[in-house]
DNA sequence: GTCTATAGGTGGATAGAC
DNA sequence: GTCTATCCACCTATAGAC
């Protein structure tokens, strides 16, 4: 209903002042940053942009409309994440930064990695106008692409790709999710945890190369 | 502070009505598990067991302690599924068998299944009076025992059982995780993703060969 | 667009009578 | 032990004045 407001900013080279939306914006995701969507509320949000809650309904449909609009954003950043895997040079190689950069993703993002990944997909649609249907599908694409080449390079086994790509996104899934949660605090520091990471996901490399 | 109450309906062969303490832990699993620890509320509990809220105060410390106590009560069923484990003939069945009961337990007992592995660590801690400390302790224990008597039989290779579980429990986590969030639709029903599963694992554990 | 005021709901926890 | 009554906190959402 109301998407002018981020691209006002770029018509003008001059710097202004935010519009309020723009602030609600970036209030509310760090409200969700901070608290996860359990505790997200549009009053705190009102609060920190300094206006009254009532006055949110004027720039967004209520609380789920709001927190949708932020999903939408971590979903965005994701995306950014993962291509960085593009860069490399061999099927292999790509495929290994693509695991590598998504457990960066779910370290420095942790409550946007919990919501996109972690919580009932279900929990997700019902919030913004934009329905993502299957939340990771141009995500998940992305990885069977990687893994398809390395199949047709001959450094996989041969194999329907979405089958080893989703074996793929469970394990790099399990190892972050894990860390996210508590679990793997033996491990060490998150640098200690990198490591452990790439050797972990190489075993399964190794048993899905033959 | 009470922990009598369990034992008494042992005390006599007579079938008693339950007291009021062991109805409340009914009713508070049954909300625990319609709505997980998020939507978790004292009064909702004491509406089903039909008394007030005030009384529940006589039982337990207060919403935290009767969520402990449920979560307990989970953790405990979690061991019931990986010990029949056991049954199998040798190391490798085991270790299968422990990866398939792990799920076993998550499809058929989603919110316990959430609140202990999905959750943050700390979230659980504060909650009962059992200092659970490391939530998997006991049962990552059982897992290592598992990976340490393959590597002693030689159908794994050498390595650290502690590392060599985690990349298991990783895999396994990552698995039972996304299908639980709704990720893995596409696979088809719970029978077919069981068997995706298996052969997912299967490919891990051959990595893990050597 | 923004405000105040308000309606109506959730929840946790306590005091004091019985 | 259990109740009622109460207090307090939080929340979503709407109505109507400015």
């Amino acid at each position: 209903m109301t998407s002018r407001a981020v691209l006002v900013n770029t018509v003008h080279m001059q710097q202004e002042a935010p519009d309020t939306r723009t602030r609600l914006l970036v209030h509310a995701r760090a409200v969700y940053l901070e608290g996860g969507a359990a505790h997200f509320s549009l009053r705190e949000v009102a609060r920190r942009a300094g206006i009254s809650a009532a006055a949110v309904y004027r720039h967004f449909d209520g609380k789920d409309a709001l927190l949708g609009a932020v999903c939408e954003e971590g979903f965005r950043t994701f995306s950014s994440y993962l291509l960085r895997a593009l860069s490399e040079q061999t099927p292999l190689a790509r495929l290994r930064a693509a695991g590598n950069y998504y457990l960066t993703f779910a370290l420095e993002n942790e409550h946007d990695y919990r919501v996109t990944f972690m919580s009932l997909v279900e929990d997700l649609g019902l919030a913004g106008g934009t329905p993502t249907a299957p939340v990771s599908s141009p995500t998940f694409q992305f990885l069977v692409d990687r893994v398809r080449e390395c199949v047709e390079a001959r450094v996989l086994a041969p194999g329907d790709p979405n089958i080893i790509a989703a074996t793929i996104w469970a394990h790099v899934h399990g190892l972050a999710s894990l860390r996210l949660a508590g679990h793997m605090r033996s491990v060490g520091d998150d640098e200690a945890f990198r490591v452990f990471f790439r050797s972990s996901v190489d075993a399964l490399l190794h048993g899905l190369a033959r």
